[in-house]
DNA sequence: TTAGGGTTAG
């Protein structure tokens, strides 16, 4: 099919969502001739092979793709511009994003703001603060994008006190600005200042004149920290934000969706999150994801692996999360023998390569049935060592069917993983206690008091709402 | 020269 270099241009942008499309585009972009070379063609047409990669390596998903295409772009002579980088270094790891950043530097064009801003991001998610600073600087004119991504530098890299009084020094606040501060309490473990600062965007001028506007990502965020928090108080506040989208958006959203079953689940209300499920018209693997786990959670597991059936039915691929859901669904509601077949078919059936969440479930799963010695069998044979997660199951399983030797093997390791917590080292006390071992357990007391921890008192919530 | 940068779930 002979089709010119700007109608297949077009249907590149428009098809940037369809990879099966997307690769049909690129073949006759291929067999066209267009990404060639012409010294002699005339000159509005000199370019078109530059702006044939770029929307081509903008298209591609796969960082590795992008990255060939670039290659046969300069083997093919086809100079890059100031559009080639930025979706390049999006995808980068640090030692090719150098890379980039000198190849733009060698080019002359390290002045563009977008180049810049990438560059920054780039900096900022591994780590390099500095480095990312130091890119704002040679910014020619500061713009609002740029400031927003050197305030996600400072939240990311842990430094929320900065990421404020930058915020507050910017002239000008938009919804990705506000966002990027919520977000960023969140991912530093603040929650309660996270919804906080939702609560002081609400009330600013700019969202009370409709000038900026909460969307998807600023709801999402804050009903993240609220699942995330417990309490009447998150719960009533995620409620707001749930009320807030159904009376502001035309349809739920897949992230603030999934948020909100994550959220009801998490505070018990399988009814509101199973409602929200029912609404959603778009759902992703984390949707189900979300779903599987809260009845996982709360004793109704036989529905959470009816809902990975379903999910399956429905053509999507389980993810690593989606299989530690069924496995807990299999833990707590005793299903044996189809935890363990999911367990040792996960590579098989999914691709999913057990981590230690999958470990920790499994070793729940034998431990809770009783199975003791098929558990310790398991930790034995991981192919990495046992995170206090997983050596917390296997004690737990120990002291309830009283093996009281295999726990103070595993017992023993676990102290050296975590010293610090007090739990592990009152729980094997408890256990010789239990068997009258009293010299053991006044042995564990004697190191826990010498070690200095001190015992966190339990305590127990009645939610009368 | 028709395009490119910053915030989102477990």
């Amino acid at each position: 099919m002979s089709c010119s270099g700007g109608f297949l241009l077009q249907l590149t942008q428009r098809c940037k969502k369809h990879p099966k499309q997307m690769m049909q585009i690129h073949s006759l972009i291929v067999t066209n001739g267009h990404l060639l070379h012409y010294p002699n063609a005339p000159l509005s047409d000199q370019w078109m092979p530059t702006l044939l990669y770029n929307a081509l390596i903008s298209a591609y998903h796969t960082h590795k793709h992008k990255v060939l295409l670039f290659t046969y772009m300069l083997a093919n002579q086809a100079p890059p511009n100031s559009h080639t980088f930025s979706p390049l270094l999006k995808s980068s790891p640090l030692p090719l994003g150098t890379t980039f950043h000198s190849q733009t530097l060698k080019r002359g064009l390290l002045s563009d703001p977008f180049i810049l801003t990438s560059l920054l991001a780039l900096y900022a998610r591994n780590q390099l603060l500095p480095h990312a600073h130091r890119v704002f600087e040679e910014f020619p004119m500061v713009c609002i994008v740029a400031c927003n991504a050197m305030l996600n530098a400072f939240s990311i890299n842990g430094h929320m006190e900065a990421a404020v009084a930058f915020f507050e020094r910017m002239p000008q606040k938009d919804v990705y600005s506000w966002t990027t501060v919520v977000n960023g309490f969140a991912l530093n473990g603040n929650f309660g200042a996270s919804i906080r600062f939702f609560g002081k965007m609400m009330s600013h001028g700019d969202v009370v004149r409709g000038l900026v506007k909460p969307n998807e990502a600023t709801c999402a965020s804050v009903l993240s920290s609220c699942a995330n928090l417990d309490g009447r108080v998150a719960l009533d506040c995620g409620k707001q934000v749930h009320g807030y989208v159904l009376m502001n958006e035309a349809k739920l959203g897949v992230n603030v969706g999934t948020s909100l079953i994550n959220l009801y689940g998490k505070m018990g209300r399988l009814s509101n999150a199973e409602k929200v499920f029912r609404q959603m018209v778009v759902r992703k693997v984390c949707t189900w994801n979300a779903m599987i786990s809260s009845l996982a959670c709360h004793g109704r597991e036989k529905e959470a692996l009816d809902m990975f059936e379903k999910m399956k039915l429905h053509g999507l691929k389980p993810s690593s999360i989606t299989l530690v859901a069924v496995l807990t669904a299999c833990a707590r509601g005793n299903f044996v023998r189809e935890g363990l077949e999911l367990f040792r078919s996960m590579w098989q059936d999914f691709g999913i390569e057990p981590i230690m969440k999958h470990y920790g479930c499994v070793v729940d799963l034998l431990g809770r049935a009783g199975h003791v010695e098929e558990a310790a069998e398991i930790i034995r044979n991981m192919p990495f060592k046992p995170d206090a997660s997983v050596l917390g199951a296997f004690l737990g399983a120990c002291r309830i069917h009283g093996a009281i030797e295999l726990g103070e093997e595993i017992g023993k390791k676990m102290l050296k993983l975590q010293r610090q917590h007090c739990g592990q080292y009152v729980l094997l006390s408890s256990m010789n206690a239990e068997k009258e071992r009293w010299d053991h357990a006044a042995d564990l007391r004697r190191e826990i008091m010498e070690a200095g921890i001190h015992e966190i008192p339990a305590y127990s919530m009645v939610d009368l709402t």
